[in-house]
DNA sequence: AGACTAGTGTTCCACTTAGGAATAGACGAG
DNA sequence: CTCGTCTATTCCTAAGTGGAACACTAGTCT
């Protein structure tokens, strides 16, 4: 069977398997769109709009969701086809080696053609930007307190939300002392 | 003008502004990947090599390098104007913040879907694909060394360079944690 | 009441990027 | 003198982005 889907669809996918306490969770591209930006976000992507509604189509002709239409719109649901998609795809295939995109650093890299004030602005800015995206992951780890202990809905997001904030918290300090050390060269 | 290029042009237009002792650096498309493979992986992106074509083709269209053959074949090398593009480029575009594709915190997030047996090897083999991504990065640190003092040609390369070995430091540590943590629950 | 903003829900299109395969010459090893 | 590997390049397709467009709902301002 076409188990050859790209790692988006089981990120999205994967989003449906966590139940509210009353069921299997149904929802909307629009809002599969929302979980995506509060929580995949951070470690995987922000899909556009228009990629959220094109995975659904595909996911649903696989039969890993089913549609349903009621008052909210089009909702989407992951059939038992969808979870054992994901758990095969979790047990089989091999995950991959990250990749990031850190503009800073490829700015950084360069910062031979620029002068240093300017750099030290460029770090100083993104110290700022990182204490609003530690803040965002603040409230979605906060959002998971009630059910993160070890057996529960949440354990999983919330071990991924203290890396985060680990990260996040490294990495300002990394950035405080690569100002310390331009500012030095000066 | 047409400065409205995406970043993983202005990455590899940069590549070209770190001259030899002998002058501006002339690389073919195929050296040209090599050497994205080597530092701007690590942080940026690998580009395939069809995508380091095209960008070449385009970079050269708008007249930022300059093609010319040799016996190497076709290479190329930054021309003023490339230089004084890259240059507003970071003086005047915002850089934005990174983006992670992390494909080991997704399948963590997921972690509920299988058994903790599973999570564990899957974190385990993760430390094993640091270990050698760092190996590879102390590589290039090392091939910096002797020109990486303050106002020399690879001092931002070797800030950077320090920059992702802290962050695999780190998230070494971070993952030890994480098994320690997963293998209490059971 | 009427106008106006903001949020929800969805589709379409054009464009960029990414990955892989295919091709081809050159070079050294067996 | 053939095989594999490195260099050099092109082509095709899939994946992902961003923006525009459209429609409907609900609350706010005047």
């Amino acid at each position: 069977m076409g188990q050859d889907l790209p790692v988006t669809s089981f990120a999205l996918l994967g989003l449906f398997t966590f139940g509210d306490d009353d069921g299997p969770r149904s929802l909307t591209g629009y809002e599969l769109k929302q979980v995506a930006d509060a929580t995949l976000r951070f470690y995987w992507v922000s899909p556009a709009m228009s990629q959220v509604y094109k995975e659904l189509s595909r996911l649903a002709e696989r039969g890993l969701v089913s549609p349903s239409d009621d008052e909210r719109g089009t909702t989407y649901s992951i059939t038992s086809a969808g979870r054992s998609a994901l758990e095969t795809w979790m047990r089989e295939s091999e995950p991959g080696f990250s990749v990031l995109k850190h503009p800073i650093a490829l700015r950084l890299l360069l910062g031979h053609l620029v002068d240093p004030s300017t750099t030290l602005a460029m770090l100083r800015n993104h110290l700022e930007a990182l204490d609003r995206e530690r803040e965002a992951l603040v409230e979605v780890r906060e959002s998971l307190r009630g059910a993160d202990a070890p057996r529960q809905t949440f354990r999983h997001p919330s071990l991924v939300a203290d890396w985060g904030l680990e990260y996040f918290a490294h990495e300002r300090l990394i950035i405080d002392d690569l100002i310390r050390r331009i500012d030095q060269d000066e």
